[in-house]
DNA sequence: AGTTACTTTAGAATAATTATAAAGTAATTA
DNA sequence: TAATTACTTTATAATTATTCTAAAGTAACT
């Protein structure tokens, strides 16, 4: 009944979020797919709410995106055009990007022969790499 | 004379750009230094309209920004907080990022062991690498 | 010098995001 | 279970970075 919706409460239970209506749909709708993927919020809010079914509110749907953030369940990023673009696969790897286009590329398909020594104090954190792409010729 | 803004004015013109006052005082400022910099257009605004002086508006800062990074002289790119970065330096290179500030690393401290294969019909245009710092412990 | 084309500017417009504060709902307590 | 508390949602306003507009100004060309 609701018990297919018991892996998306669970998983915001133990990150400490109540498990609202709201909350649980958003959940569904991003994790429930088998495959990891891009968005914005705008193509959340246009991909949640295209239904006439009640809708959620853009506010809502930053809350949760910033709270699902936080829980280490999306990674945020931008690229050149000032939108975050958040990504379901929170696993560390790394992308291609062409003209507003996404495809991730697995952590094992870039090596590293060389890194620098980071600051004294510090330490690295994450490395991310993004290849541009254009077309040929 | 005017002899000292005479390599703003050159490389202005070289790039079809008019020297107009706003533009060789934008240039002087940016590519007058030893060190290459980083900043975002506020950080500009403040920066060349803190004295008393004539002020140069907003618009033209953006105006002058995109020209000039149109014309290969500044690199633009985005972090986290979706507000645009420009780089002095164009040559390639990367950066070390810790909260809101950027430090460049040289191409040569970078070196792969491996790439994947781009998808086809394209090609890589190039490759960006942010290792994010965080404090140790 | 006069004309044309490009530039600057103030201010309005836009787009993404964040803040506010009232109404709603989940969790906790009694 | 009812009452209380704490967190959440929502509509709306506010904010921030950026772009647009159209009038006034300036550089370049004849």
């Amino acid at each position: 009944m609701f018990n297919k919706n018991k892996p998306f409460i669970d998983r915001l239970r133990s990150s400490g979020l109540r498990p609202t209506k709201q909350r649980v749909k958003i959940s569904k709708f991003l994790f429930g797919k088998k495959k990891t993927f891009h968005f914005t919020v705008d193509d959340l809010n246009k991909l949640i709410n295209s239904k006439r079914s009640k809708k959620i509110s853009l506010a809502t749907l930053y809350n949760t995106v910033h709270a699902l953030k936080s829980a280490g369940h999306l990674k945020e990023f931008s690229l050149e055009n000032n939108i975050s673009y958040y990504d379901t696969n929170t696993s560390s790897h790394h992308h291609f990007y062409d003209t507003g286009k996404l495809i991730d590329i697995k952590k094992k398909d870039i090596n590293f022969k060389k890194l620098p020594v980071p600051p004294t104090g510090k330490r690295i954190k994450n490395v991310e790499v993004v290849i541009k792409l254009e077309d040929i010729k």
